[in-house]
DNA sequence: AGATAAATGCAACAGTGTTGCAGAAAGGAG
DNA sequence: CTCCTTTCTGCAACACTGTTGCATTTATCT
């Protein structure tokens, strides 16, 4: 399903803007912050466009979002009917490459609290190093040390 | 204990502002961000100050913090020796009051990720309307429909 | 094609968090 | 106590995320 496809499927206008956004999202597949998916939008989108896109994607439902350790957000699309998609997975954030995965295998756990609060959602971030950052590290000190 | 007990405990400088800064975190006992310190704290600290006070806290491991749903960190003094203290519990943030608490009865789910993946650690905050928000919210209702 | 509602771009703003630097203060030595 | 060194504090400036108001452009429907 491609980003034009789901956009129709939605009430709201089909426009290349949008077109653009959600296909940068669909094409990474993880979550993506204003400033990455600037990156690899053709040429000069406004800014508040973008983030006024992303929030409106965001309300039909087709992204959700996760905020980092840097106190960004950041704004994934996965295949619609994905089992755990709306966001309800944790999520692995590497603080050497800055980019953001997310979880899918896992489930985020339900935790009991006090009896008058409502909980309307819960987010779980990982942090660390990934896997590509560690592999690359582990090379340089044996590199370093021969 | 108290701020300059605890702070006469590591290799840091005791200041004026510091003790202040501590007490105010020991005083309220949740995550706080810095404008809330900021505001509990008697006079005209300067901004920076009051980041590089928290930042160096955390570095002593004298608080924790979590990153609230609005970007921000919010840092937080327990007793030392408190279990799960190091932050190693789950947080639930209040959407209407903008509270923060510690759900220290808690502690955080360990999760499986990849092979080479190294895991440094991990946040959880579930979002949505505290107890006393609830409550409120209630009886307004209550009262309206009466 | 024309009308209308919505989307875009621009300017300005509020807020968090960071850095560099100069003056003030803490803690230790004599 | 006094001096000295280290480090803390405050100030100015900055980078960045995210928001709002408004004028202009564009998508969609008749
Ligand atoms: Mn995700
Ligand atoms: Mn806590
Ligand atoms: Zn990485
Ligand atoms: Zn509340």
């Amino acid at each position: 399903m491609d980003a034009r496809e789901i956009l129709q499927n939605t009430s709201i206008r089909l426009t290349p803007v949008r077109e653009a956004i959600l296909g940068v999202l669909l094409n990474e597949r993880c979550p993506m912050s204003y400033r990455e998916v600037a990156a690899r939008l053709p040429g000069g989108q406004d800014r508040v466009t973008l983030y006024r896109t992303l929030s409106l994607f965001l309300k039909e439902g087709i992204v959700h979002r996760v905020m980092d350790m840097k106190g960004t957000w950041r704004f994934c699309a996965h295949d619609p009917g994905h089992p755990g998609c709306p966001g309800n997975h944790p999520h692995f954030a590497c603080r050497v490459c800055g980019r953001m995965e997310c979880l899918m295998e896992h489930s985020l756990p339900h935790l009991e609290v006090g009896p008058e609060t409502v909980v309307e959602g819960k987010h779980m971030v990982l942090y660390g190093i990934c896997r590509g950052c560690a592999v690359k590290k582990t090379s340089k000190k044996e590199a370093g040390s021969s």
